[in-house]
DNA sequence: GCAGATCGTCTGCGCAAGCGTACGATTGCC
DNA sequence: GGCAATCGTACGCTTGCGCAGACGATCTGC
């Protein structure tokens, strides 16, 4: 017999991960304020610690952010030498944005205070659940969006 | 030796949950379109499915909603018979909330398909992660607003 | 070399949500 | 019996976000 017992009483996913990520959005809010940080330009500096971007939009679209709210945040960060934003001899429309020495260590400082965040909340369950639970998030989240909506329509996910 | 080998590698938790979030809430607006349900409306069933309300103030508190705004939510489901809104001959400002037997079964009928639609997603998963994902999601979304922000400061969550 | 696409920037619209205020009706305290 | 508090309702303000359009500068295909 499958255990469904739990899945009658459960409360909705959405119920769940909603409020979930919104609590999450403040905590970190809060460790970025005192890093002088707003969300935006910790996505920005995660982007881009990743891989430099040749454009804007190409950075705006990684993110999953529209271009053009994202100006404000790279010239805040670029008045603030945490990102460079220069000139791509190829192509002198676009502009070649990558972390500074500076910015990289904001950016690595920053993510340690919220990984350490994190764990704070993740140590408060048993280590196996915690990996288990890590596992199916990434999986979750890895699934693209038509997917994941798309599994409220059709029949098959897998 | 700790498995610490993906933490330095994995994606903020943030930067997974509030995506899902919000692909969570997109499939099931699209289920809840189907039914002529607005999530605020959903919302609000699941609540009076669970015990009704004595009066709007306590809804509104107890689904962490803005008193002010469930009003149109509430004159539609009434409007629609799904709920009751009957005098309290106790108190004679509030409003008895609670569910027609059309509106149990409409909520019924709206929570089996969005459950189908979550179980869908998780059956991506293998069973023991599973059960471990939706164990540590509760426990974190059980926590407290204080606790889950306050970690960000504080030093001990537990 | 010209037409159409792309890039960064600016501006404005629309929507949803939170927050505060106000107001009449009503209740409970003392 | 009077005063503060509460309830439901309406209104406006503000913030944040997505989306669209426009513009000059620039690149690419042909």
């Amino acid at each position: 017999m499958p255990d469904r017992g739990d899945d009658d009483s459960r409360r909705d996913l959405a119920a769940m991960v909603v409020p979930l990520g919104r609590a999450l959005i403040a905590g970190e809010q809060r460790i970025l304020d005192a890093q002088q940080l707003s969300m935006w330009s910790y996505v920005v500096l995660t982007a881009l610690a990743d891989e430099p971007a040749r454009t804007q939009a190409a950075l705006a679209a990684a993110i999953g952010a529209d271009k053009t709210r994202i100006i404000a945040v790279l010239d805040d960060l670029q008045a603030r030498r945490l990102i460079a934003r220069g000139q791509d001899p190829a192509d002198r429309r676009g502009h070649l944005l990558s972390l500074t020495p500076t910015g990289r260590r904001a950016f690595v400082r920053a993510r340690a205070a919220i990984r350490g965040y994190e764990r704070r909340l993740l140590d408060t369950m048993p280590g196996t659940d915690r990996s288990a639970f890590l596992r199916g998030l990434a999986r979750l989240s890895a699934m693209s969006w038509p997917q994941l909506t798309g599994a409220a329509t059709e029949e098959s996910v897998r």
